[in-house]
DNA sequence: CGGTAAGCGAGACGGTACGTCGCGTCTTAAG
DNA sequence: CTTAAGACGCGACGTACCGTCTCGCTTACCG
């Protein structure tokens, strides 16, 4: 089958090693961000020499590049039945996932990096934002065929304005009331 | 009047050289990004010792940071008579500023800095955002008056929709449209 | 009678690589030198893995050292019939042997090495000069029996003396002339 | 008078700086070889940044050869009165500068060098060892004045036969005597 | 004649030192 | 008392070798 696969010689590199650079990287940059993480410090906490990271990634930035990859989980359709007890599963899993010093930093190297390499932030659109932005538009749909909503909503607008606006708190926090208040009252006013 | 002014004895702080750093760090901030521009390029462009910057700014944050206040135009509540004529106005205005390799740099900034030191988002959002906040609110209650929108749309989570819609389209691109247009399609969504 | 030569099970150690490995590691040491030399250099130049030299070697210093001996040429006592020309077959030898890139490094690894392992130089003194040292001995107990020069010449004396100059020579090239005739200048010297 | 020595604008390098950095060179290297010194421990013993090593030398050969150019001590020419007590002066002299592990250190970097750089070994040559041969020259002047030694004596020739007695002496310890008795056995030698 | 044990090439591994760069501070002389 | 210049201590960067360690193969011998 894979004829390619099992030709390369030499040592293969170390999974173990890769797995334990890769939670290092994440664990650092939440403690003290991307900025102020080196790589002589990921190579120490993961027991683990700085050429093994070298030889994998090219400099920090592609390290957290993949680092951030690795743990993106698994999405998946919430079916409550009611469009609002959907949307509270979406937005608490958003939540939970971006607001932590993890979720900000990653966010905040995104958006740096965007401007200089845009492929960088477009990685992140398909990868993270474009399923999501699928599921989003199956409980819309479900949502429409119940009634609840207009037929002529557009799944997409809603969803990019609910990121934009989960965005936007969460660099801002723009108001006194919890994230998840805040957010369900915004998307309350979208789909009126 | 400012009888304190001119007290202080010695050579007064050049003007001048205060300029042309400030204007050097916008030059590099835009060229290279946050990261990559280093105080001793930004003195050497501004023709200027590292001690002069030093002495006005604490570090490279602040120094930035005053750099972006000082570009910051006055804000203009728009009066064209209707409510779309009026965001049009305020879009444009908007992307204008924000849709530049400096707006993409100084909006990076902000959010990376915003995890480990909330106060610099903070600073954003007081002297940036909440007066452009008005400013929206008086277009929106004009337009109430004018019965163009309903009286009991909240103005600043529409704000906050809209500014959100911008970072996201701004980072992500989530359209093929331009931006303006995605923009307005959003707005119309929200005021329905 | 090596009864235990053959006994050992597994494949034998391949004397073509090493063959390369010694040659390369001549070759390389004459062209860059012993410090610039890598043991990951000469395995690639020999097209040989590095295992395959560690096996062989602990160290560097082993491998340079072996690679050194391995090109100890057989010591010939020349026998002219007269003491000047045995000496001038004599220095024309040690002239042509030493005055290289090879001999120089080699020179300087020795006399590097003996500060921080005496025995490695010991060596070199054992393996290379002793026997020299003998060799000069016949020629001058012959040019005494010939009542060229007198008998109560100290041989090993004269030995050193002609090796220090050279060494001396080599160095520092105190002179104009060409080595070989400097060098004759300074025996004249000693044999009055 | 020197017009050019005042004018360069900025902070001055710190004397202080230079001397700790060349002590500690010196220091280590005698501790533990060239090979084995490594510019970091030569700044954290200096109490110095690298940065400021690296600013006045481009390599560690460059640093170690000032270093040893700075404990050049003064020649002095003895006047014993006698040609034996004048040479047991400079025997005594030479060994004890040459006959330490930092001695040995500086002449195998020295012969090292040699090979690849010629241009070391000739400094070492003309600010060490030619005002040495001149010295040397003074007493074997006076030694023939008092008719201790032929007039026709080579005075250079026999200066560097000692000398490459005494580096081959240094090298490989050719007789059980003491260093010093073995050059005395060798200079008799030479002079008859 | 097929098993077994060492050798082989390739190359990844944990380290150490390299020489460079930027930080924010300090020290000059000149204005 | 500020300025331009630039040295300073520090610490991270990414590279190059070190000597060791797997890998999946030969390659020879021995039972």
């Amino acid at each position: 089958m894979n004829e390619s696969a099992k030709k390369q010689p030499g040592r293969p590199r170390s999974a173990q090693s890769h797995q334990a650079i890769l939670q290092s990287t994440l664990d650092l940059l939440a403690q003290v961000g991307y900025e102020r993480v080196s790589i002589d410090a990921i190579a120490t906490h993961a027991g683990v020499g700085k050429t093994t990271i070298y030889r994998r990634y090219r400099s920090k930035e592609e390290l957290v590049a993949d680092a951030i990859e690795s743990l993106r989980e698994e999405i998946e359709i919430p079916e409550t039945g009611t469009l609002w007890g959907d949307l509270d599963c979406i937005i608490e899993s958003a939540v939970k996932t971006t607001l932590t010093p993890l979720g900000r930093q990653i966010l905040a190297m995104i958006i740096g990096a965007a401007s200089s390499s845009p492929q960088f932030a477009q990685v992140y659109w398909t990868k993270y934002l474009q399923p999501r932005r699928q599921a989003f538009h199956v409980v819309i749909e479900r949502a429409k065929a119940r009634y609840e909503i207009q037929a002529e909503t557009d799944s997409d607008m809603v969803f990019d304005l609910i990121s934009g606006i989960m965005l936007y708190a969460l660099v801002f926090q723009p108001s006194n009331e919890p994230v998840e208040v805040y957010i369900r009252r915004a998307i309350d006013l979208i789909l009126k």
